[in-house]
DNA sequence: CAGAATTTTCAGTAATTACTGAAATCACAA
DNA sequence: TTGTGATTTCAGTAATTACTGAAAATTCTG
């Protein structure tokens, strides 16, 4: 690592064993680091130069940012070559990085798990097992269309919400109330 | 993989196809699954014949998983091996899986960020990558500390959010207003 | 306490995943 | 179109991670 801060080594070193404790391989959470902390965009070179991985390894790995969709490939003015960056909101990439996930892996253990649950079975242990199934199924639907819909609010709404951490069941509590009050209208008349 | 149904044998595979997704070994997600979907609790030379792993293999998965609170050891009475399930509760699991990820990755994030943070520095590079990471830093402790808080929900209650889904936006307007109504009467006296 | 059953450890090996350098391909300018 | 700079591909190799079998340790029983 030629030419890195203390500061920024630090951090993309840390990026790199926190991105292959999460599935994704060292380098590759290494350059995705070293752009989200860079204040301009940076070509391949500059990118194996820093981190010192060869040329093909930094092709390998924002190709696979690029299909994460983490990284923005754009070109400076009278330079041939490809520039990178990541976008700047943090809350952006958060949601970029989840749909990701989400289509990649939740989607298809939601469709292995609902083929599982609707197959016909005798045997009393597959039977069981199907229970199972179909609660993990239920779960994982549940909090992955809540995923996707809470993805639909902007920004301010959701730092809201996240600041209401537990006083949101206060506001759950207020809404049964105006609910039992409405319905009870509704059934008078 | 012997003695296994197809059914809870296509589950076991998915799981430690996923598992390495997650930065969880293969084998270990295989053993979880199998305990997850099984009736009764499984020794250790169970999980090893059903899987088709060395015993000693499922020694050190089994650990692992006890290390990530995600199984239980219990004793069957006039025997002497121990005996694995995996807890019913698939809020339980989930709760406990995001619990040790914080604990062993988010949190020392969150650690290194505060400390890159506060460092004083002169370069404007690293002026630039504080700001990035202060971002970042704010974005993680929102949303962990999100995490913890609804954690201590109680399970309908958490239910409830999730299926209000991006309605929970009019809830939170109505909030607002409450709160204007109110701060106006207390401004008025 | 001796011995049997069970579990764990760990050094060696196998399997997988990551990385490199050289060659091929591509993209553009002259 | 040709040449040059830039990027990608990919076969070979390196590094890492996973797995095994044998031995050691532990736990229980008589």
């Amino acid at each position: 690592m030629k030419n890195l801060s203390p500061l920024i080594q630090n951090f993309v070193l840390h990026f790199g064993e926190m991105g292959s404790r999460w599935g994704i391989n060292r380098t590759v959470g290494q350059i995705y680091a070293l752009l989200y902390v860079s204040d301009r965009p940076l070509n391949a070179d500059e990118i194996a130069e820093a981190l010192d991985f060869s040329r093909s390894n930094v092709s390998m790995g924002l190709k696979e940012l690029e299909s994460w969709r983490l990284v923005r490939l754009q070109h400076l003015p009278g330079d041939r070559r490809e520039f990178f960056s990541a976008p700047e909101d943090v809350w952006m990439i958060f949601k970029t990085l989840a749909e990701e996930r989400k289509k990649r892996e939740v989607d298809p253990t939601l469709s292995m798990l609902r083929d599982a649950v609707i197959t016909e079975v005798n045997d009393p242990g597959d039977k069981f097992a199907q229970q199972r199934m179909k609660a993990m199924h239920d779960l994982i639907e549940l909090v992955s269309s809540w995923f996707t819909d809470v993805h639909k609010l902007d920004q301010d709404t959701l730092v809201q919400l996240m600041k209401l951490g537990a006083k949101v069941q206060k506001l759950l509590e207020l809404k049964g109330r105006l609910k039992i009050v409405a319905g009870g209208k509704k059934s008078a008349t």
